[in-house]
RNA sequence: GCGGGCGUGGCGGAAUUGGUAGACGCGCCGGGUUUAGGUCCCGGUGAGGCGACUCAUGGAGGUUCGAGUCCUCUCGCCCGCACCA
């Protein structure tokens, strides 16, 4: 019924201080489910709580309704991917009004309507012109099932895919890529700048982007004669430092000199054996930890730019093609993968960076320059810092990450025009494009004659057809009315995109397009974005932590940089919350330990719900759900509302003093504003399972209270004041049950949930008596209860009489007293 | 291997950040109202001991008048990344 009101649309307004509250938007994938009802119960609080407190409180909601699931569930149903996601959204929809979420419902996005993809295919443009859209060919992820490519952060550890988990293959095809690897730095340093979000996330992250200093170190060809040639090929080291100590170099087998190297020699069998074996491990084996290394000569050499040495060049399967340049200087006297690679095959370990306490090593080569020893007398690689050796005019310099030496080598290298200072992200460019239908189209043309072109931006939106049957396996490229065009640069027969875009480019901008929703002229009007943006509190799932979340940070920055927007992070606090879980395992269909939102709606309400899923547990944390725990909730909102509605009864009856001042009032009075403040900032630190046990204290006293004081001798304005302050604390909690005892039971017009908050009063929640506790010798030897007014002198008078029997006949030492607290006295004796 | 986090009653979890460990709830035990049961109300509930007391926050040390909290070592569990040169 609020939602027909519009009691939570909202408008910039600069009268009140603004807060953005966003839970991630919902997938539409069916019913709703506990981690939702968790998800956005949090939020729901806190945008209620921060309403009642005087802020103006953006709190809207959306659904990222393009993606595989649509097609799969339309094609085991026959039906269509639109008719299916709209469905559900209607479903979800419906779930959400009866939870009681107070969204601004004028501001709903969704993803598949045209009026917000039109604005993602703007983004694209608008990317593309920046040059941050690049199509290119390398071997990309393929998942057989979904049968479409998938980015490096959409495969899971276990080469799986996110989505249906079979396995990730490896395919060279050609893609669509935004360059996130150009803010690859600006993303990890902001990560520092980040102190509203958790210290997990932040980490991820930084291990994502991977940042790695050393240097490029360019080592010259030799032919098959082994004559140095007039080529290079270049790697990236982080520790030029060992140089020296280079006794082979390593190609990926994918590397494109692999080929040109052995075609037609005599080595050509053992590296194509290798080649071969490297393609069938799929990135499955690759992740069973500790390998075999294998690898074959290919029978060229290098030049070690430093000494003129010429190093034999393998291949190897444990270099990787997607990182560095693909190529690798093996120093095995420092690295334990080159180490392992050179005892299998009899390669040379040459030490040149020793440490300092391997007295024997460091005499022998002390002030060596040139190679006297061929192999170190260790049985692993060493890492550390040390002393160089063996290492030309470096030789005594000390030697490791970040050394004198490395910077020495580099410097030298600089000079000489074969190496320089470099850093290398492990971060790789997104792959955005996938060969499914349910999904944005990419605007973009292909033309014989101009090759790559964008649709122009007064084209837009590029419509996703309704008429494809993905029953029947079609997608974009079955349909010649859709993909056939012409050029809009010269008029030519082309060929329209039928590639959609990933759907994390939907959710990478959604949470600025609520700032001006319904916007038909602009992505968003500029004053609305920079209003209600940066989000102040976004709530999410931890699966998010890489992949939405940092493709969400990427946008912005480039937003920032198109002047569409002036922040350049789009979450400035971030609560990951728990997973909500049944016997210590993810509720899911297939372990068919599932319980329906629905069914607790029905038959505890959806307050007793909400309670009861808060109160359990931090939200950060996971919960374990138990029936018995939400029965206790019940239970409890069954006593406050019997409470306020006694109350309510009393004082209409006027049975009872005006005002009683006596113990028992003064008591409950203080309770409450303890309560009050316990619950205000429990609700800002996220603590709402604690504030909810406040409230519940306060159920108690006001209970004690009754029972202590007999009716017609109680306070009448103190029990209305406790009816009314527990129905406040209440409502961004349960907002039906209060919004009921604030009308019908305590007789107020209009809504509790535009009534201010109930101040907290620190002075009136002070206890004029305390109990202090008493140790003798750091342990709790007795209480005592005293005035806080107190001085000090007589609290410790009155400590020493109540612990007389442990002090007697001994030496006192010294007595501290924690005002408030505890008085401790040491004896000796 | 690297990184992040966690470990407190029968259970979920509190503990003002170094100050009375176990708030609040569940469960359990006893009692009451009503009674067919449930709802509801009252009391109890870390362990040991008749008791004064003693022992208790994964384990072992340490700092301190005082440690769940800080330091060192150690055990166990969870999550992320992982042949990243």
């Amino acid at each position: 019924e609020w939602a027909d009101s519009r009691l939570y649309s909202v408008a910039e307004d600069p009268a009140r201080p603004k807060y953005y509250v966003l839970e991630m938007f919902p997938y539409p994938s069916g019913d709703i489910h506990m981690g939702h009802v968790r998800n956005y119960t949090i939020g729901d609080v806190l945008a209620r709580h921060l309403t009642m407190r005087g802020f103006n409180v953006l709190h809207p909601i959306g659904w990222d309704s393009f993606g595989l699931p649509a097609e799969n569930a339309a094609i085991k149903n026959a039906t269509h991917p639109a008719t299916w996601t709209y469905a559900n959204i209607e479903k979800q929809t419906e779930s959400f009004k009866r939870m009681g979420f107070s969204y601004d419902w004028d501001r709903k996005v969704v993803s598949s309507d045209v009026d917000y993809y039109r604005w993602g295919q703007w983004i694209f443009l608008k990317f593309w012109e920046r040059g941050l859209v690049e199509r290119k060919s390398s071997p990309v992820n393929w998942c057989p099932s979904c049968k479409t490519v998938l980015a490096n952060e959409q495969v899971l550890g276990d080469g799986e895919c996110w989505r249906c988990h079979s396995h990730v293959e490896k395919r060279e095809l050609e893609q669509w890529y935004f360059k996130i690897t150009e803010y690859a730095q600006e993303l990890l340093d902001d990560l520092d700048t980040m102190t509203g979000w958790p210290e997990r996330v932040k980490t991820m992250q930084a291990n994502w982007i991977g940042r790695s200093e050393g240097a490029e170190v360019q080592f010259q060809v030799c032919d098959a004669a082994g004559e140095p040639r007039d080529e290079t090929i270049t790697v990236f080291t982080t520790r030029p430092d060992t140089l020296f100590g280079c006794s082979f170099f390593l190609l990926a087998p994918e590397h494109p000199l692999v080929r040109e190297f052995v075609a037609g020699t005599e080595y050509e069998a053992a590296v194509n054996a290798v080649v071969a074996g490297a393609a069938r491990e799929t990135a499955v084996e690759r992740s069973m930890g500790e390998r075999e290394k294998n690898g074959a000569f290919t029978g060229r050499y290098v030049v070690n730019p430093v000494n003129g040495e010429k190093v034999p060049v393998w291949v190897s399967d444990y270099v990787l093609m997607d990182y560095g340049t693909g190529a690798v200087m093996a120093v095995p006297c420092g690295d334990q993968r080159d180490f392992e690679f050179a005892r299998k095959y009899g390669l040379p370990i040459p030490p040149v960076v020793v440490p300092e306490d391997d007295d024997e090593l460091l005499n022998e080569l002390a002030g060596v320059r040139e190679r006297l020893r061929a192999d170190v007398p260790w049985e692993c690689a060493y890492d550390g810092p040390g002393i160089m050796v063996q290492s030309g005019e470096f030789t005594g310099m000390p030697g490791g990450k970040a050394s004198e030496g490395m910077r020495a080598v580099t410097e030298w290298l600089r000079e000489r025009g074969q190496g320089d200072f470099s850093i290398n992200f492990r971060l790789r460019d997104w792959l955005i494009s996938r060969q499914r239908y349910w999904g944005n189209p990419i605007p973009a043309i292909h033309c014989p004659v101009c090759g790559l072109v964008p649709v122009p931006e007064k084209d837009l939106p590029v419509e996703l057809p309704r008429d494809v049957d993905v029953t029947k396996g079609e997608t974009l490229a079955d349909h010649p009315e859709f993909y056939e065009t012409t050029c809009p640069k010269c008029g030519t027969a082309a060929r329209r995109e039928t590639d959609t875009m990933d759907t994390f480019t939907c959710s990478s901008w959604y949470y600025i397009r609520y700032a001006d929703a319904r916007n038909e002229e602009a992505i968003w009007d500029k004053a609305k974005a920079d209003y209600w943006l940066p989000v102040d509190q976004y709530i999410g799932g931890i699966e998010h932590a890489i992949l939405h979340l940092l493709y969400s940070r990427f946008f912005t920055k480039v937003f920032r940089d198109m002047g569409i927007c002036e922040f350049g992070e789009p979450f400035t606090n971030l609560l990951t919350q728990g997973m909500v879980k049944m016997d210590g395992e993810v509720m899911s269909k297939s372990k068919g330990n599932v319980v329906a939102p629905e069914d607790m709606i029905a038959k505890y309400g959806c307050d007793a719900l909400r309670a009861y899923i808060l109160f359990m547990a931090p939200p950060d944390k996971d919960l374990e759900w138990s029936y018995e725990g939400l029965d206790g909730m019940y239970r409890w909102l069954g006593r406050v509302w019997r409470l306020v509605d006694e109350s309510a009864e009393e004082v209409a009856g006027g049975c009872g003093v005006a005002a009683s001042g006596d113990e028992a009032a003064k008591s409950l009075h203080r309770e409450m504003h303890r309560v009050i403040g316990k619950v205000t900032g429990d609700i800002g630190s996220f603590q709402l399972n604690t504030s909810i046990a406040a409230m519940m204290e306060l159920t108690n006293a006001a209970y004690d209270y009754r029972k202590s004081v007999p009716a017609g001798s109680r306070d009448l304005a103190l029990v209305r004041d406790v009816a009314q302050t527990h129905t406040l604390l209440l409502a961004p909690y349960v907002p039906h049950m209060a919004e009921e005892l604030w009308s019908a039971v305590l007789g107020h017009e209009g809504s509790v949930h535009r009534v201010p908050w109930p101040a907290y009063d620190a002075s009136a929640a002070a206890a004029d008596v305390v109990q202090m506790a008493v140790q003798v010798n750091g342990k709790v030897r007795g209480k005592i209860q005293v005035e806080v007014t107190l001085a000090e002198e007589d609290v410790i008078a009155a400590a020493l009489t109540e612990v007389a029997s442990w002090v007697e006949g001994k030496d006192v030492k010294k007595v501290l007293v924690v005002p408030g607290k505890l008085v401790s006295v040491v004896v000796a004796g």
